[in-house]
DNA sequence: CTCGGCAGAATTTTT
DNA sequence: TTCTGCCGAG
């Protein structure tokens, strides 16, 4: 017996009361800095720990976590950890993992909130209504419940669209708001004051369904803890410790909540940085990283202000950036280094395209240098940004991908195919019923299912039931009446065999007796193979999982799929996405009045929004190791015609020994050159007001003068014609562009060399089928069916 | 019931 | 520009 040794005990290096009585510092603290072991050893009691970018944030944590097991303060158990997105939850298990040398078992409270929520709600379901296998619904299902219910009330959705309603009631849920709480005044933000009824009818709509939405998953679980004192007990004391991630993202839910179960042990530490709040959109509030002092009296307040990531430039650039916000904690961030490092280039060009060119003969020429693709990132305040650079990066094969697009489990073929197992796994699930009634078409139209819902909300019974019955009268008609025979008997049959069968097993025989399967085979768009392709991906991953309750639970909490990490490949990404990465070298493209101080933001929360904007510029800097490459247009195109734009105000606000400004080959985006009050004021160039007619006139004929240089034939008496969008750009004319691609990355295959001949038949990730025109080198000229004529890297394109 | 054409709006960020 | 939703014809 004595001979036992605690394996955790042997992992984190704890002396064992026989052999070291010598106090001796457990491993996993050696490499900290003075500050960063605080954070670890304030153990007990309420600990703020403000953490600027790259101050070694997780790894506090972590160790925390680690130290607080090692020291037999709390069995894994007993520790609530919270973070903000799914990436971080797993990279958190991970690096403890790494620390002690193996899984953890038992650490079933670390997650995000929402999947917390959801453990804790299926534990309680009966008091709010639920069963506990009640289904989550995303953001798509909500907006067609809401279009029903608004529809029956009446409200005319032109007027109230129902995606006002969705982000109302999101927003009140966010709030910690139920229905019986919103004041009439609130009410009256839609159609006149039914957002309450409608909010309310919602709810118990949902309740009908056994479903509920994300914000439920916080907010009923609130609602339980507040009203069941034996419960928040309960919790209480199994909390022993509390950790929370990315505190400055909370919102007055999650505030609510945490602090309602913080009061118990008191051990609460949460970890943050108001300077990377970039989610008040989300009804995040940075008020509550502001007041944690307050709330918890006798707090220990501690600043990470040692930066190991970036150069002392590019702080220099971040920091007197940011200084320009107001009501900060403050922090300064400071790093050891001989030099500074190379200052963050600023360039202004004419278009995207140009930005695009620019960007990527940028990250070509760093990569002949010895750089990888994978250490660099374009960061974009918005989406509709990633465009050009996706469509230079595949013209020239140029390796990238895309974060954060249009995700797996959003796919219209993932979600049909989600469908068929949630009803087969919760037959009330009406939604899901109402989504695949006739996919694939099997002639039950809008009529069938109109009868089937008033059959349905007579007999209050769930639409499959009624189905059930309905298909056994002569209420139908005789052709859809068969075929609604059919469906119900095959989810009879599905159900039936859901208990002895393995579930993926399952899932193969319901998209294949659905039919479903066999659509896609059948539709010979370009997108087809992909769409069969992912849905054997959908099958192949719920391997991972017990059965099917367990994996439709992960899909609805876990969206992202981290696909293709580690790709030698450029990144192409929103700056929300970025926060928490880091990468050698930065491209910041589109630092434009508009663009990053998005207009939306500005109009919307005003000063607010505005420091909002600068603190998303912020984390868009310090996501740089080494190098950041900040450029901006002076034209852009919004929703297809042409709008001159001016160099965001940020520009401005980076110091000016941290900043070169760089010429531009193109000859007309050389604006920073001309000094004066503002350095990238385009109206220095003119000498006017940029927002003068006279201005516009300028932009129009420099415009027209760019034009002349690469046309011939350009008409030049037309001087003081009307300074049309179109005339600045006529080679835009022809072109068009598919939707995104499926994948949403693309990545370079180390093919060998060209083998195709002209006239060879080709598909496209991107831009679907098509035929070989040309060929030069391993650059292809393809002309596609849907997306004309594209000249792409031969990499890219396969025969068919 | 399905498909095609047309009008009108437009998503910044996501658990 | 591009996508969506609606309407009318087959």
């Amino acid at each position: 017996m004595s001979g036992y040794r605690d394996p955790l005990d042997e992992a984190f290096g704890v002396p064992s009361a026989e052999t070291a009585p010598v106090p001796r510092e457990p491993p996993y603290l050696a490499g900290l800095n003075t500050e960063q072991r605080e954070a670890v050893l304030a153990t007990d009691g309420p600990v703020l720990v403000l953490a600027g970018a790259g101050t070694g944030k997780t790894r506090v944590l972590t160790t925390r976590l680690a130290h607080i097991l090692a020291t037999r303060r709390a069995w894994p158990g007993q520790i609530l950890c919270v973070t903000f997105t799914n990436k971080a939850a797993r990279e958190m298990k991970e690096r403890i993992g790494a620390l002690i040398g193996g899984v953890v078992e038992g650490m079933q409270w670390l997650g995000t909130f929402h999947s917390i929520g959801a453990r804790m709600l299926r534990r309680h379901a009966e008091l709010a209504g639920l069963k506990s296998n009640f289904t989550i619904l995303d953001a798509d299902d909500q907006l067609r419940l809401m279009k029903q219910l608004i529809e029956a009330e009446g409200v005319d959705e032109k007027r109230w669209p129902a995606r006002t309603l969705a982000s109302m009631i999101d927003s009140w849920k966010n709030r910690g708001l139920r229905p019986d709480d919103i004041s009439e005044g609130e009410a009256q933000g839609y159609a006149f004051g039914k957002g309450k009824l409608l909010y309310r009818q919602y709810q118990e709509r949902l309740r009908a369904l056994n479903a509920a939405d994300f914000g439920d998953l916080l907010l009923e679980v609130l609602h339980i803890l507040k009203t069941h004192p034996d419960i928040l007990a309960d919790y209480r004391d199994r909390f022993r410790y509390m950790l929370v991630d990315e505190y400055q993202d909370t919102n007055v839910v999650q505030y609510l909540w945490l602090n309602l179960l913080a009061r118990g042990s008191g051990n609460v530490c949460v970890v943050g940085d108001d300077d990377q709040s970039i989610y008040g959109w989300r009804g995040a509030e940075v008020e509550n990283i502001l007041r944690f002092e307050r709330d918890f009296p006798g707090a220990k307040v501690i600043r990470l202000e040692r930066n190991y990531r970036s150069t002392p430039a590019i702080l220099g650039a971040a920091s007197g950036l940011i200084a320009a916000n107001k009501g900060r904690l403050g922090k300064t961030l400071w790093t050891e280094s001989a030099n500074d490092g190379e200052k963050i280039r600023v360039a202004g060009v004419w278009d995207a395209e140009e930005e695009a060119r620019n960007v990527a003969s940028d990250a070509e020429d760093l990569h002949r240098q010895g750089q990888l693709y994978s250490q660099m990132a374009v960061l974009v305040r918005a989406s509709f940004q990633m465009r050009e650079f996706e469509d230079r990066f595949v013209t020239l094969g140029l390796p990238y991908r895309v974060i954060g697009g249009p995700r797996f489990y959003e796919r219209a073929e993932i979600r049909d195919a989600l469908a068929y197992l949630r009803l087969v796994n919760q037959p009330a699930d009406d939604l899901a019923f109402e989504r695949i009634i006739n996919t694939p078409r099997r002639g039950l139209g809008d009529a069938t299912l109109q009868q089937l819902q008033l059959h349905a909300r007579r007999a209050n019974v769930p639409l499959l039931q009624a189905a059930h019955a309905l298909s056994a009268t002569e209420e139908i008609k005789a052709r859809p009446r068969g075929a609604l025979r059919d469906l119900v008997a095959a989810f009879d049959r599905w159900r039936a065999q859901k208990d002895t069968l393995p579930h993926t097993e399952l899932a193969e025989i319901v998209l294949d007796e659905s039919g479903y399967t066999e659509m896609w085979q059948k539709d010979r768009s370009a997108d087809a193979a992909g769409r069969l392709e992912n849905l054997k991906e959908l099958v192949r991953s719920m391997e991972e999982f017990e059965n099917l309750g367990g994996f439709l639970e992960h899909i609805s909490l876990v969206m992202d799929t981290d696909r293709g990490e580690g790709a030698e490949a450029v990144s192409i990404m929103t700056l929300h996405a970025a926060k928490g990465l880091e990468f050698d070298t930065v491209f910041l493209p589109g630092w434009e009045e508009g663009v990053l101080p998005h207009q939306r933001s500005l109009d919307e929360q005003g000063r607010a929004g505005l420091e909002e904007e600068r603190r998303l510029a912020h984390v868009g800097l310090t996501r740089a190791r080494r190098r950041a490459k900040i450029s901006f247009v002076s034209n852009r195109r919004i929703h297809g015609s042409w709008t001159s734009s001016i160099p965001s105000r940020f520009l401005d606000e980076l110091p000016e020994a941290n900043v070169e400004v760089t010429e531009q080959k193109g000859g007309f985006g050389n604006y920073g050159a001309n000094y004066g009050a503002s350095r990238f004021d385009t109206m220095q160039s003119f000498g006017s007001n940029y927002a003068t007619p006279g201005w516009q006139r300028a932009q129009a004929r420099k415009a027209r003068g760019f034009e002349e240089d690469q046309s011939d034939d350009f008409d030049i008496a037309h001087e003081d014609a009307p300074a049309s969008a179109a005339r600045a750009k006529p080679r835009e004319a022809g072109k068009r562009r598919m939707p995104l691609t499926i994948e949403g990355e693309l990545v370079a295959k180390s093919t060998g060399t060209s083998s195709f001949t002209p006239g060879d038949r080709v598909f496209h990730q991107k831009f679907g089928n098509g035929n070989v025109t040309h060929i030069d080198g391993n650059k292809l000229t393809i002309q596609f069916d849907k997306a004309g004529e594209k000249r792409v890297v031969d990499s890219f394109v396969e025969r068919v």
